[in-house]
DNA sequence: TCTGGGGTCCTGTCTCCA
DNA sequence: TCTGTGGAGACAGGACCC
């Protein structure tokens, strides 16, 4: 679901030569759609809008809704005023999961060098699978015929020598395409790109160059590198000149590590009274630490993020003084630091918390001294009863809903599964 | 227009300590 | 004992990605 601009002059053939393109991206096409369209047919050809209920923002847009100016993270109410009859659906996550996972089982056919980016995108490295299923351009072409006829949506593919080329290509390729840079197309072809198509060149850091003159890739790649240093800053400026140049070094890497897990909530109404930000706190101090318990991992700092009314967004952190993951400990820490924190008479609109400096349950971990055995024992039961019943299978009981709250949430879930 | 959620990385500032 | 300095670590905030 990439977002970066693209170039009518970069969708065209760059050459057929592939040979050292070991490099594939794969993307999925309008991914949340497509599996929408899949379980309902009778929606294809009409403008469809995933997510974006109440104070949410579009998550996807089908190509008919985009004609209408509507794109991903547009906030709701925009996308509904540009395109009042678009079908809007609020998403379902577990089914997106589970097509992506039948579509990163086609691709793991291919070759084990395998870097899953997010629920619908892919790194491969095919340099290993060419004596086996030939060319890498004959491989991006079997990997789209197969994940369209096994799950039914679209890819395209992007095929070039290095991540940030094949990246870029596989979003000039949408959609439904594959496109080919050869190695020594790759400085013509990101030459030919707006500045805002690198990997790093979000709207503000496009706002700072545009200021400077800087409108495309070739205009960065020209600029003198004291000089990029001082508009972005030495590692930006550096890492910028050299992906506008081709340089990419990064390898496709199957092994990843989780380096924080965190989860946060935008109320529909801004909250001010403490007590129930304190109670959202718990929540997810409990939904973090059972995160860190599955991934066996432990966190040594917790960080919270508190958004005003007036979007005005602070965070505070701390570090722990024994890693831990348990949701007492990642709990108390928040509170504390909650409690640092003024809430604005106009309210919070969104509470976070992460834990943070994530390390291996394995190695030199030591539970706190005053750690009570049954407390933790009790946290890992919990894991047990939501693993057969599901995450609300047990909470604690301040978190209980009351008969009102319990109305309202059945109330909502009916309301989830309407297609307005 | 009015801005989600999960995550990573970088930078500036402050404090502590040798 | 006081002062200056530089490195390391903690923390806060911002930008960016999908």
């Amino acid at each position: 679901m990439s977002r970066s601009p693209r170039s009518a002059a970069a969708r065209r053939s760059w050459g057929e030569d592939d040979s050292g393109c070991t490099v594939l991206h794969v993307d999925m096409d309008a991914f949340f759609v497509s599996v929408e369209l899949l379980d309902h047919p009778e929606l294809r050809g009409r403008p469809v809008i995933v997510g974006g209920q109440r104070r949410g923002v579009v998550a996807a847009a089908s190509y008919e809704a985009r004609e209408f100016g509507v794109h991903s993270a547009m906030p709701a109410t925009r996308a509904r005023a540009l395109c009042p009859q678009a079908v809007v659906l609020p998403g379902r996550h577990d089914r997106y999961r589970e097509v992506s996972r039948e579509v990163m089982a086609v691709l793991a056919e291919v070759t084990p060098e395998l870097e899953q980016v997010s629920i619908d995108e892919a790194f491969l490295d095919v340099a290993g699978a060419i004596r086996r299923m030939g060319s890498p351009t004959a491989i991006a072409r079997w990997i789209r015929r197969e994940v369209r006829r096994r799950t039914g949506v679209p890819a395209s593919v992007g095929v070039a020598g290095s991540k940030h080329v094949a990246k870029l290509a596989s979003t000039h390729a949408k959609p439904d395409g594959l496109l080919l840079v050869p190695l020594e197309a790759t400085v013509p072809f990101l030459h030919a790109l707006p500045v805002g198509a690198l990997w790093g060149v979000g709207e503000k850091s496009g706002e700072i160059l545009d200021r400077h003159g800087i409108e495309t890739v070739e205009q960065l790649a020209h600029t003198p590198l004291p000089q990029l240093h001082r508009i972005l800053g030495v590692a930006a400026g550096q890492r910028l000149h050299e992906l506008a140049w081709g340089h990419d070094e990064r390898k496709v890497s199957a092994a990843h590590t989780e380096k924080s897990v965190g989860t946060e909530s935008t109320f529909g109404e801004d909250i001010t009274d403490r007590r129930a930000l304190e109670r959202v706190l718990l929540r997810q101090a409990h939904e973090c630490a059972a995160r860190l318990r599955a991934g066996r991992v432990f966190a040594g700092r917790v960080a919270i993020k508190v958004r005003h009314a007036d979007f005005t967004t602070l965070s505070r952190s701390h570090t722990l003084p024994a890693p831990t993951d348990l949701a007492q400990d990642l709990y108390a820490a928040g509170r504390d630091l909650l409690a640092g924190v003024e809430i604005p008479a106009a309210g919070v609109r969104l509470l976070g918390l992460r834990a943070e400096r994530l390390a291996d349950g394995g190695v030199g971990i030591q539970p706190a001294l005053d750690e009570d055995p049954h407390r933790a024992q009790a946290e890992r039961a919990m894991d047990g009863v939501r693993a057969r019943f599901g995450s609300r299978g047990v909470l604690p009981a301040t978190l209980l809903p009351t008969g009102d709250q319990r109305h309202r949430r059945s109330t909502t879930a009916t309301n989830r599964g309407d297609i307005s």
